[in-house]
RNA sequence: GGGUCGGUGCCCGAGUGGUUAAUGGGGGCGGACUGUAAAUCCGCUGGCUCUGCCUACGUUGGUUCAAAUCCAACCCGGCCCA
């Protein structure tokens, strides 16, 4: 994130953890228009709530962190009495926005992406109290869940044509993405142009008065601008939030990348993969994820980890179940390892009395070789893989180390209780 | 449409007739170290209940005892020209 920017005349709820919001005094767009304060004001003044859009293209079945601050600040602003308008982008998705793909995105079925958005509407809370849900469902006027084949479908030629004049393949190229693709020598679709288009129409169509998005949106908020000017509506503002590093503490949070923690992820799995992101990514967590006081933070590394993966557990599971898995999670490594730093640290439980993931051997085959058992329970991609991590020292049975891939077991009761270890945090519970 | 270069394992990228599951790098996984980190070092990195067998170098056919490597057609892409 870098030097934190001051944006002295929007409130602290609105200002954390911004990375850029345009227009701004500050910024290069100064004076032309109303400041948001202003706005925000007027808003107050007149009793109208501003329309905050957020776009999501529900491409993947998993919302994870990285997606949550989004959805965070949305909350945010519903918890201000805005009103919050989550589009769904069932129509864009399966054009695929091009954003920070460098190669064109398979187009995917309708049929996936309704699936896509059901599920998505579920993980955002759907149906869940206000004081639980990452959105406040509840609340009448703070939400409209819109899908935007609403209007795009609907889009003749003569209208996609309208919509194409309104921007230039000069502009198009001057979108980072593009102009690496162009320049690299990858290839652009035709159809790819379109996607900054019909998002940006989505402005239009919802009347935004402000969008919310990654800073890789960018051009796509600008071009929404562009859109509800030549329709003749008053341009929205563009709030850009960073974009979440990843589990890597490089790149970015992504699916594909593997770098995520999902906001399916049960509390222990969560805690443990939080309380290891590097250490430089955690102020970004921190000031993302949470609304802690990092002044008021220990200053020690890995007391911050920890104070950060307990949060962020939290928010999403609540304390006790945050607490148990930081419990757990010290456990599970203490196991192997004597230390005792403090009491708090010391004499903790060994792997046993943890909770443990579950894997059922109902479904394998007996006899079973060790190497087999590794793919058959699904910690490992293949059994040739299983074989591997044998031969490399990196599969322990009840905290005894497996030297022979070949190991037969001939029937479950010998395996029934034990625990099967890959690695320093892939643990399961073999049960009948 | 014409010319030209190219399509190799998760990614990049060597290899241009014969121990080649295919050099190297990245990434990933595992081990040591550590703060359950970073950095560093080491190992592994197609599949199969595996002393062996199977599938792989865009696709399909062909030449050859033998092909990722030669030939043909096709598909896909970059660049230049139209």
């Amino acid at each position: 994130m870098g030097q934190a920017h001051v944006w002295p005349d929007v409130p602290a709820w609105l200002s954390r953890g911004l990375a850029d919001l345009f227009p701004h005094e500050a910024g290069p767009l100064a004076g032309s228009g109303t400041s948001l304060a202003a706005r925000l004001a007027e808003a107050e003044r007149q009793g109208r709530p501003l329309r905050i859009k957020l776009g999501i293209d529900p491409t993947g079945s998993d919302i994870h962190l990285g997606h949550s601050l989004l959805f965070r600040k949305l909350r945010a602003f519903q918890d201000a009495g805005h009103t919050a308008v989550l589009i769904i982008g069932d129509f864009t998705a399966r054009i695929g926005d091009p954003t920070g793909k460098s190669a064109t995105r398979v187009q995917l079925s309708a049929e996936a992406v309704a699936a896509h958005a059901t599920t998505y509407l579920e993980q955002l809370g759907q149906g869940q109290p206000r004081q639980r849900a990452l959105l406040d469902f509840e609340t009448p006027g703070r939400l409209e869940v819109r899908r935007n084949s609403e209007w795009l479908a609907a889009l003749d030629l003569p209208q996609v044509i309208e919509l194409l004049g309104i921007s230039t393949v000069g502009q198009m190229l001057a979108k980072d993405d593009f102009s690496k693709r162009y320049g690299g020598g990858t290839p652009i679709a035709l159809h790819e142009f379109l996607y900054p288009l019909l998002q940006g129409y989505d402005s239009v169509a919802v009347r935004s008065d402000l969008e919310l998005g990654g800073t890789d949106q960018k051009f796509n908020v600008a071009m929404g601008r562009d859109l509800q000017r030549h329709f003749g509506q008053p341009p929205q503002f563009g709030l850009l939030l960073p974009i979440l590093p990843g589990l890597d503490g490089v790149q970015k949070m992504s699916k594909s990348l593997g770098n995520t923690v999902g906001l399916q992820d049960d509390p222990l799995s969560m805690y443990s993969k939080l309380e290891k992101v590097p250490d430089a990514a955690v102020n970004d967590y921190l000031t993302l994820l949470t609304d802690l006081d990092l002044e008021a933070l220990p200053a020690s590394p890995r007391e911050r980890q920890k104070a950060m993966a307990l949060e962020v557990t939290a928010t999403r599971h609540g304390h006790q179940a945050a607490v148990q898995a930081q419990a757990d999670a010290a456990g599970l490594v203490g196991a192997g390892r004597s230390e005792g730093l403090d009491g708090e640290d010391g004499g903790l439980p060994r792997g046993e009395a943890c909770d443990v993931l579950e894997a059922s051997l109902a479904t394998v085959r007996f006899p079973a070789k060790a190497f087999f058992l590794l793919s058959a329970i699904g910690i490992c991609a293949s059994s040739s893989e299983g074989r591997r991590q044998i031969q490399g020292g990196g599969v322990k049975l009840d905290g005894e180390k497996l030297s022979d891939p070949n190991l037969e077991f001939s029937s479950p009761a010998e395996l029934e209780g034990k625990v099967l270890q890959l690695g320093k945090k892939t643990f399961r519970r073999l049960v009948a």
